[in-house]
This record gives structure tokens, C-alpha cells and sequence, in this order.
RNA sequence: GGCCUGGUAGCUCAGUUGGAUAGAGCAACAGCCUUCUAAGCUGUGGGUCAUUGGUUCGAAUCCAAUCCAGGUCACCA
């Protein structure tokens, strides 16, 4: 809550308190941003406090609104409408505001808060290319760690490359087949393509091989696993887990291909991670954690010996932790997975960016952990998103090139440079600046299209129309950025200003762009908080447009007073810095012209 | 069937701890480049907030039931 809502919340309660002797605190006091049709900048809502002074709600507001503005300097006027007392602050106060926010250039950052956290996101199959559900995922999980750090917390982001088990031996049972020693140099293809498509082929083959086996199509799943391919693929995966030196090269030669390929694609979103962990690391982790619950009587060794919980006091079921041949499976990785994470960070807080598919898994995880008395697994926290869905539905991995990460992101820079071409706007541009301007708006369009969508809703993402580049897009905001450092370029040193005139009366347009400007710093608090960025995304919007308007309705460069000038120019600067800021946040960068 | 998420304009989405006449963008139509970047601005039309009931000064928001969509309920990951 920004100090000011606090003053005011203080204030009423405190009239309250002392001139009608009502038992009220501050946080009983409901305020809001005044709507746009009354005039206001805050409003007290007065219905459940006029029983306090006896008086019906509109001279109840009456009341409270004349001694308000005798006890506040900052409030320069007021209205009751019904219920609703509508305070308008003085333009000297909102003016303050914009010189703290000119002369603090970490306008929108918090001190750090001492919180730790471990931010896991990504987490590919090393089979087949990412396609738009990673990058769903790569986009919330960076763009929250941002948010993150930028409200005062220490965050790590990690990886967890699910790099072993049956669908990583299916590509090499197919490559070893029929690749005749190709490789993704000889081929020119990208790496984690390369491998796919061995992925592909492995399901063509064992589909062919059904065909020959059943007709039904009920039985084909089950006939495919008595495929000659299928198995295998089976007999392969028993030589990884035993070592075999030469399964075990093809498959790091194979992964390496991938993780090369994944690396172009993280270079390309603009996504890093300072810790990569693999399954084939972590996959036989746990088991001291299996003991640990034993020993502490938490989980309980069945009859047929599999190890198991029962969370069905918390409305969940019986859960098997672990096999009762004593292997592992994945939960049990993933509890031994946060206890390693644990003694490597001591972080108070883990956050999971996986779709919520595995919202019941992370319950689970999450319970037993809590069962054995660790303190850390409360800041255990899934970032549970939905899927990216066609217009039919779900996006099948075989199902069309569309969903294809790198097809995506080729297709919205080849829209950004015709758009830009069309546009007339690559004039006076070197042809790596026009390729970089490419990329900032292609990027920026797919960027902000995932990132303004709450991360719990599905996005329905249509192919065969294009990611837009008008209204309400990344290319406005990064528009409006452009728009304004043509402005500031021009203004010169009058933008460097951090000194405002504070006696200097208000237009409509200035002041709510202002109190937008000033709303900022609540805002990545916010997003922080409900850990979603699309609450920012949403607010870049709200302020570019708001610009835009500003722009239109006011002359700035042209204005006719010096002092009218200034402080223009000094709303454009500061405006063009946090729609940076934020933006950076997002993970989209802005561009100084377009 | 149990549990979890969603359902707001033709489409894609906003809508703060319950607050005033539910907002944007896209699409459609009509205007605005002789002033700072028209990827912009302005206007028009478009709504049974899935349905029904409840809670109260007040409900898109909270509660209950129902309908629809998706997910999940593996010794797969």
C-alpha cells in the first residue's frame, strides 16, 4: 500500500476516533482510485462508516471530507456522491511525487528483503525442439525472477533437463537405425530438431509395425509396446541404466546435439539459468528422504514393500513415494531434488514454473515434505500455468510446425521486418541494426501475447492468424518507448532534469498520467506478490496508452511556457523509463527507434 | 464418479481486500498526418458477467446448487 492510501486510511480513522469516538483502525477504512467519471483522485467509501457517526452515508462523507481537507494539506478539495467521498489531491503533492520518482533512477526497485529463492523453470525433454508450452514457461519463469528480484529477494533460477529414460532411447534406437552416422553439422539442422525428428521416425516405425501386428485401433497402444522397435528402445534403456559404454556415448553425443540446440533457442528468447540440473543425476535421489519418513513413522512400507503416504487426511489419496522393488520413480527424485536444493541455497522459498497438469504432483510433494517437520517446504510454491491450446484444442507435438518454438519465433521477426518495410522505417539503418530491430519487435509481440494472459488461464493461440502488432501488443509499448526518446532526444539536457517545479498547475492529461507514473512501484510489489506478471504487463499497457493520449492532447517540445515544457519533458522521461523498467521485467526489451 | 481450474462483447483478454453507469484491444463503420514518430489518436455500434438461489446498504467478485469446457485421480515423467 503506497503511503499515501495509508495517510489517508490514518486520517479518516483518526476523525472517527477522536470527534465521533468510533473503535476504528486504519485498515477498516476501503479506499479506492476514484473512477473515471467523478472527479477525484481517491475515494473513501462512506457506507460502512456512517454508522460510526450517526449520520446517513452522504453527510456522514460531508462530515468526514471538510475535516479531512482542514487536517490534510494535501487534499485540496472534495465531493460526496451517495455514499462515496471523492478526494482530490493538491497538484503540489502529485508533483513531490514526480520529483522523488525523477531523482531516483531506482525508481520501482525494493531494498532486498532477505528472502531466498530458488526459481525452477523450463525443464525440457531432451527428445524432441521446445515448443510454445516452454515457451509459456520460459517466459513466465524469467520474467518472475525479474519481478522477483526487483521487489527485494535473491532469486537463483535452475534448469532440470529431463535427459534419460524411454523416449530419449526411442530417438536413438531410431537414429542408430537409420541415421547412417548423420549428425546436425552434416545435415544442417539444428540440433534439438535433429534429434526430434529421430523421435518422429521411432513413432512412424512402431505405428507401421502396429499396422502389421492389429487392425483395431483400441489395441494399438498396447500393440505398439509389442513392437520390435518398442522393445528395443526397452533394451536399450536397461544398457544406460548398466552403464553400457557404448549407450552411454551415443547418448551424450546425442544430448550434447540437444543442448546445443536448446542453447541457441535460450539465446534467442533471452533466457539463462545459474544451475543446470540433469535427471540422470537426480534420479536416483531420494532414497535418504524415503528413509527419513520410515524412520519418522510419516510414510509407511505397504505389504507388497513399495514405500508409500496418506495424505487422504488432507483430502488428497495413498501415494506411492517409491516402488516396491525399491526404485525410484518421479516423485521420489523430486523430494530428494528439493532437499539437494535445500542444503545447496537454503533458500525460504522454491518456486515450480510447470504446467498444471502436475498441480496434484506438487501437492504431494509439498505434504510430505511438510510431514517430515522441513520448515523450507511451506515456501514451496508451484507457478501452476495453463496451456497453450489451438483453436481445436491442444497442440500436439506431431501435430503441425506451429507449435514449434523456433518456427515461432522466425515467423513473428519475419512480420516485425515486413511490417517495419512497409512501415518505411528502416531508413538510415545498418543491416545488423535492422536485424536487431527485427528481433526486439518479433520478440516483444510473442512476448508481451504470452505474458499479458494470467498465467492460470489457458491462452488460445491461433496459427493461422499472425501475433498482432496494434493495440493492445508489445509493439505499442515499445512504440510508445521509441516514441518518447524522439522527445527526450531532442529536448537535450532538459530531460536529465530531476528538479520539478512543484507550483506549476496540472492538465487532466498530465496529472493521470502522473498518478499512473506514481503507481508503478505498487505495482511490481503486486506482481511479486501474486507472483504474475501479466499485473505488469497489463499496467506497461495502461501507461503507454495513457502516454499516447497525453501526447496527442499536449504539446511538448512546442509548449508555450518554458516551465509547461519542462515538466512535459520531464513526465516523457520519466514515463519512457519505467515503461523500460518494466518492460525489462517482462524480459522485452525496447528500442530507442522504430 | 471424487478433487482442482476456468466460463465476462463476434474473437482475444482486463476487472485490486465485495463499491458508483462492467473496461481494453482485435474485427466492423466514421473521422484525424502542413506541429514533437499515424506501429498513433478520436468517435459509433456491440453485454442476461454460464444458470438459479442465498448473504447485504451494495455481488462479475463471497456462499450453495446446476450446466459447459479442460485437467487430474500410475509402482509414467
Amino acid at each position: 500500500m503506497p503511503m499515501i492510501e495509508q495517510d489517508i486510511k490514518a486520517a479518516v480513522a483518526h476523525i472517527l476516533t477522536t470527534q465521533y469516538s468510533a473503535a476504528i483502525t486504519a485498515d477498516q477504512v476501503t479506499i479506492n482510485k476514484t473512477n473515471k467519471e467523478h472527479t477525484g483522485d481517491f475515494t473513501v467509501v462512506v457506507f460502512p462508516l456512517a454508522r460510526f457517526t450517526k449520520l446517513a452515508p452522504e453527510a456522514a462523507g460531508q462530515a468526514i471530507g471538510e475535516a479531512l481537507k482542514t487536517t490534510c494539506d494535501f487534499i485540496a478539495e472534495f465531493n460526496v456522491i451517495k455514499g462515496f467521498l471523492n478526494l482530490v489531491l493538491t497538484d503540489e503533492y502529485w508533483l513531490t511525487r514526480l520529483g522523488k520518482i525523477a531523482s531516483n533512477p531506482t525508481y520501482g526497485t525494493f531494498a532486498p528483503n532477505g528472502s531466498k529463492v530458488v526459481l525452477e523453470y523450463c525443464g525440457p525433454n531432451t527428445n524432441k525442439p521446445l515448443h510454445i508450452g516452454h515457451v509459456r514457461n520460459m517466459l513466465i519463469g524469467y520474467s518472475m525472477s525479474e519481478i522477483l528480484k526487483a521487489a527485494g529477494s535473491d532469486v537463483t533460477k535452475v534448469n532440470i533437463y529431463n535427459d534419460r529414460g524411454i523416449a530419449i532411447s526411442q530417438s536413438m534406437v531410431a537414429y542408430t537405425r537409420f541415421a547412417n552416422g548423420a549428425t546436425p553439422e552434416s545435415t544442417g539442422i539444428k540440433g534439438d530438431h535433429f534429434v526430434g525428428d529421430w523421435y518422429v521416425k521411432f513413432n512412424q516405425v512402431a505405428l507401421e509395425e502396429v499396422g502389421a501386428l492389429c487392425n483395431a485401433p483400441e489395441d494399438k497402444a498396447e500393440a505398439k509396446k509389442q513392437t520390435k522397435i518398442f522393445k528395443e528402445a526397452q533394451e536399450l534403456l536397461l544398457k544406460w541404466e548398466a552403464g553400457d559404454p557404448e549407450t552411454m556415448a551415443l547418448w551424450k553425443k546425442m544430448n550434447g546435439w540437444v543442448y546445443q540446440g536448446f542453447q541457441q533457442t535460450f539465446n534467442l528468447i533471452g533466457v539463462d539459468f545459474q544451475k543446470d540440473y540433469y535427471e540422470s543425476e537426480t534420479y536416483k535421489l531420494g532414497k535418504d528422504i524415503i528413509e527419513e519418513g520410515l524412520a519418522k513413522e510419516v510414510f509407511y512400507k505397504r505389504a507388497d514393500g513399495a514405500v508409500a503416504v496418506d495424505l487422504t487426511p488432507e483430502g488428497l489419496d495413498e501415494k506411492v513415494l517409491l516402488r516396491s522393488d525399491g526404485t525410484s520413480i518421479y516423485i521420489t527424485q523430486d523430494l530428494g531434488t528439493a532437499q539437494l536444493r535445500y542444503e545447496e541455497f537454503g533458500m525460504d522459498k522454491m518456486i515450480y514454473v510447470v504446467a498444471n497438469e502436475q498441480d496434484y504432483h506438487f501437492k504431494v510433494l509439498k505434504l510430505a515434505l511438510q510431514k517430515l517437520g522441513k520448515q523450507w517446504a511451506d515456501g514451496i510454491f508451484h507457478l501452476s500455468y495453463a496451456l497453450v491450446e489451438s483453436p481445436t484444442g491442444r497442440f500436439k507435438s506431431r501435430e503441425g510446425k506451429t507449435a514449434d518454438a523456433d518456427d515461432l519465433i522466425a515467423e513473428v521477426m519475419r512480420i516485425a521486418e515486413d511490417r517495419t518495410k512497409e512501415l518505411g522505417k528502416i531508413e538510415g539503418l545498418s543491416e545488423t541494426e535492422a536485424q536487431q530491430l527485427y528481433h526486439t519487435i518479433g520478440l516483444g509481440a510473442l512476448k508481451y501475447f504470452v505474458l499479458r494472459v494470467n498465467p492460470y488461464k489457458k491462452i488460445i493461440f491461433n496459427p493461422e492468424e499472425s501475433i498482432d502488432f496494434h493495440g493492445h501488443t508489445g509493439p505499442f509499448i515499445q512504440y510508445t518507448h521509441a516514441r518518447i526518446c524522439a522527445i527526450t532526444r531532442k529536448a537535450g539536457s532538459i530531460a536529465e532534469t530531476t528538479t520539478i517545479d512543484t507550483s506549476h498547475p496540472l492538465t487532466a492529461e498530465e496529472k493521470e498520467l502522473l498518478v499512473l507514473l506514481a503507481d508503478y512501484e505498487n505495482t511490481v510489489r503486486n506482481a511479486a506478490e501474486k507472483v504474475d506478471p501479466s499485473e505488469l504487463a497489463n499496467y506497461i499497457y495502461q501507461l503507454a496508452k495513457t502516454y499516447n493520449k497525453f501526447y496527442h492532447e499536449s504539446p511538448i517540445l512546442n509548449a508555450n511556457t518554458d516551465a509547461e515544457k519542462s515538466l512535459r519533458v520531464a513526465l516523457s522521461a520519466q514515463t519512457g523509463a519505467v515503461i523500460k523498467k518494466g518492460m525489462k521485467l517482462l524480459g522485452i526489451a525496447v528500442p530507442e527507434r522504430m
